[in-house]
DNA sequence: TCTCCGATTAGAC
DNA sequence: CTAACGGTCTAATCGGAGA
């Protein structure tokens, strides 16, 4: 049987999740900043009329903003994350496949359901009456079709949130795909998208149609699955299961430029202790530490240093302290007084899982104290990130990000919530 | 010439 | 007055070192 797979997908998310619990906002232009306040990621529909582009630095769009009343807040990851719990949980009873491919948005298996217009417009609106999240659903026989669907469902009014690829006859395909640009196709980005017009493919149409020998030996053999899944065979599989991360990073850019040391390793012990929290919560260990700093690349008259530094380390951990010592040490190293530093960060690789380490046959394990962490996450779980921390984390302020027009955390922490 | 491995590139959101 | 531009992750590919 052909497999059906809709991609759920939700609106504008952030921006929507600040509007449930701020009705106020849902007819005004809204955008919400990434980190340090530094980028819009989300943009209301009225935001993207004004002209507000994804990505686009804030203070390009101080001026706009300033005329047309746009409301910027600062993002709340914790807010986000509990909405999209919520909605994937939604999302989960109808069908035991499914597959949460980002915060907002999740492949949900529909294979062999007959009706799949009525389900997917009941998914629509379990999750809006439920949540008060609005999603969009694409459905299609792979996953780079139900992509495309979805995002002919957010662009066609006419589509109420929902289209089917397989609705279409071949030649209503044909003629809908070359309206399509080649850039919305899922895994073509900037630069292929560039490259590709130069061999004269632009809409999604000559993708699917092209040479594929020619397209696999100029592109590789990334673009060629695309074209194949855009052709209808099934390429990328459904990933049910949450695989384990390869990679750790935690990494911040500063409110302000750091140019003292302790400055900087008082951040790094942050950052390890944020990295290392979710190395133990895969239950995992690390044999490998990099520690990195960044002078602000935008200032091109300033000079420019990016150190970095990789260490193998001598046995895998995931203990706070012992990867700290190593970020403090790392940081002393690469650390020079004549630059001013605007990011710093870490990050963990050689990642397996805890219990599956071949000991060294010449160095014995030493015995580390799993207590102590285990001890710490549960602590910092139940009260709050930061309750517990390492000595050198906190003792020296100047670093933490911008982050001026935060909501509360409406779902997560009661107490900070203002009552109407 | 082959293989390994770290660095770079490109993509997603 | 000026400066104000995110964070994490994966897979593929590149290119140098050593076998």
């Amino acid at each position: 049987m052909k497999q059906q797979l809709a991609l759920v997908d939700c609106n504008n998310f952030y921006v929507s999740c600040e509007r449930v619990f701020r009705p106020d906002l849902k007819t005004v232009p809204v955008v919400v900043l990434s980190n340090n306040d530094g980028c819009a990621v989300s943009r209301s529909n009225e935001a993207k009329a004004l002209g507000v582009r994804m990505g686009q630095p804030w203070f390009e769009c101080k001026a706009l903003a300033q005329a047309h009343g746009i409301v910027a807040l600062s993002s709340n990851y914790a807010l986000y994350a509990d909405m999209s719990n919520r909605v994937m949980s939604i999302l989960s009873n109808y069908s035991p496949r499914h597959e949460v491919y980002s915060i907002d948005e999740c492949f949900v298996d529909l294979t062999g359901i007959a009706q799949l217009r009525q389900v997917s417009y009941q998914m629509r609106e379990q999750v809006i009456k439920w949540t008060g999240i609005p999603v969009c659903v694409g459905i299609g026989p792979t996953k780079t079709l139900a992509k495309l669907a979805n995002h002919i469902a957010k662009k066609h009014p006419r589509s109420k949130g929902v289209f089917n690829f397989n609705d279409l006859t071949d030649a209503q395909q044909e003629k809908l795909l070359s309206q399509i640009d080649v850039a919305e196709v899922w895994g073509v980005g900037r630069r292929l998208s560039a490259r590709l017009a130069e061999h004269g493919v632009f809409t999604v149409e000559d993708l699917r149609i092209a040479h594929t020998a020619t397209l696999r030996a100029e592109f590789g053999v990334v673009i060629e699955k695309t074209q194949r899944e855009l052709q209808g065979t099934v390429c990328i599989d459904l990933q049910e299961a949450v695989p384990d991360k390869q990679q750790i990073i935690s990494s911040r850019s500063f409110g302000n430029t750091v140019t003292d040391v302790a400055v900087l390793k008082d951040a790094m012990s942050t950052f390890v202790a944020n990295a290392c929290v979710k190395l133990r919560a895969q239950g995992s260990h690390a044999a490998l530490l990099q520690v990195f700093l960044h002078t602000n690349r935008f200032r091109k008259d300033l000079p420019q240093y990016n150190p970095c530094i990789t260490v193998p380390l001598p046995q895998p951990t995931n203990d706070s302290l012992v990867v700290n010592r190593w970020a403090d040490y790392l940081v002393g190293r690469m650390f020079k007084p004549e630059y001013a530093y605007k990011k710093a960060g870490v990050m963990l690789g050689d990642i397996s899982p805890v219990g599956r380490y071949q000991t060294d046959w010449l160095e014995p394990a030493q015995a580390t104290d799993t207590r102590l962490m285990h001890t710490l996450d549960k602590l910092n779980h139940r009260y709050g990130r930061g309750t517990v921390k390492v000595s050198t984390q906190g003792a020296h302020q100047g670093w933490q990000m911008r982050q001026e027009r935060k909501s509360p955390n409406y779902t997560t922490d009661w107490a900070k919530v203002p009552l109407a």
